[in-house]
DNA sequence: AAAACTACCAACCGCGAACCG
DNA sequence: GCGGTTCGCGGTTGGTAGTTT
């Protein structure tokens, strides 16, 4: 037997949804809730729609509080250090950033973090950091520095971060989930904190800070508990080396684009050329002064895990 | 000015989980 | 325990606005 379709799709309409539409749907739940049924919802009210897409409409559009766009940098380092350390889990991600959704932070990621964070910058940002670096260099317009892919010589995995989050001003969070007084710390267990509850053991203590040689590189170990010297990859840069247990082992298979997190894949990967978000305050520390400070969420962020 | 290209995002689709009788 | 139904999630698609050539 097949699976039974969710509404008669001959007869739901599909695509936008109009502002007649949305007063409709919006109103109802707000005077009567969902009833626990969104199968039946559409049909109670008179709209020619699935339920699903009722459902998808008020989680992402018309429930209250909702924000869209505007993401800031504290977000960002919110988002990638969850996707590093728990994968895709929209859902789960989305409930730390009070005001989004999971659909916007998905999209969020496909069509902009992950172009940032490795190196491909959207033109958005390109004119961002453009403008940015006119600014820094007095209003002079930069010239000849355009290569054959029209990036401004910003070219894909060769684009320089730490510059960028020099020319880029950092915007502290809008709304509440910034508090200012918590330590990195405390945000650290928060995490551990939620990646416990996720089924995990919390990634021990955080990660013993890498052995930084004069070449500038170290070797990132794999998720689990391969000695720093094996099966890892050649890394310039400063990067925390997650512990995960086996429960997230499954993680990997949907980190699209962060093999060298984890020590997959065979290619090499430059840390200098990852965005700053990954380790923005790391300093470049000699060896015998160890790294400074770790990645992940470094700022103090309530995470909901007290 | 127009065609081609790119980026963004709302919405859809299908699957597994959870729930219920 | 089983089968049917609904929910929730993550991946993908399609439309459109903006940008470049």
């Amino acid at each position: 037997m097949g699976r039974a379709p969710c509404c008669d799709k001959a007869s739901v309409k599909k695509g936008p949804w109009s502002p007649e539409e949305d007063a409709t749907l919006k109103s109802y739940i707000e005077q009567n809730g969902t009833g626990g049924n969104w199968i039946a919802l559409p049909q109670k009210i008179g709209l020619k729609r699935c339920g699903k897409s009722c459902r998808l409409r008020w989680l992402n559009y018309l429930r209250p509080n909702i924000r869209h766009g505007g993401f800031s940098e504290e977000e960002d380092r919110i988002i990638l250090g969850l996707y590093i350390s728990i994968g895709s889990r929209w859902s789960i991600i989305a409930a730390q950033l009070p005001g989004r959704t999971d659909n916007d932070i998905k999209n969020y990621w496909n069509t902009r973090l992950k172009k940032k964070l490795f190196g491909k910058q959207s033109r958005k940002d390109q004119r961002q950091q453009q403008f940015a670096r006119q600014v820094a260099n007095g209003g002079q317009k930069e010239e000849g520095t355009r290569d054959t892919n029209g990036t401004n010589g910003f070219a894909a995995g060769a684009y320089n971060w730490h510059q960028h989050a020099m020319a880029m001003p950092v915007h502290p969070m809008s709304g509440s989930i910034v508090d200012g007084n918590r330590t990195g710390e405390e945000v650290d267990e928060s995490i551990r904190k939620l990646l416990f509850k996720l089924g995990g053991s919390p990634f021990a203590a955080m990660p013993p800070p890498p052995m930084y040689g004069e070449s500038q590189t170290f070797v990132v170990p794999s998720v689990h508990t391969a000695p720093l010297t094996e099966g890892g990859i050649q890394c310039s840069g400063v990067l925390p080396a997650l512990e995960l247990d086996e429960n997230f082992q499954f993680n990997q298979v949907k980190l699209d684009g962060l093999e060298c997190f984890f020590g997959m894949g065979d290619q090499s990967m430059r840390w200098n050329e990852v965005s700053p978000l990954v380790c923005p305050n790391t300093t470049v520390a000699s060896s015998s002064q160890g790294m400074q400070q770790y990645c992940l969420v470094e700022e103090p962020v309530d995470l909901g895990m007290q």
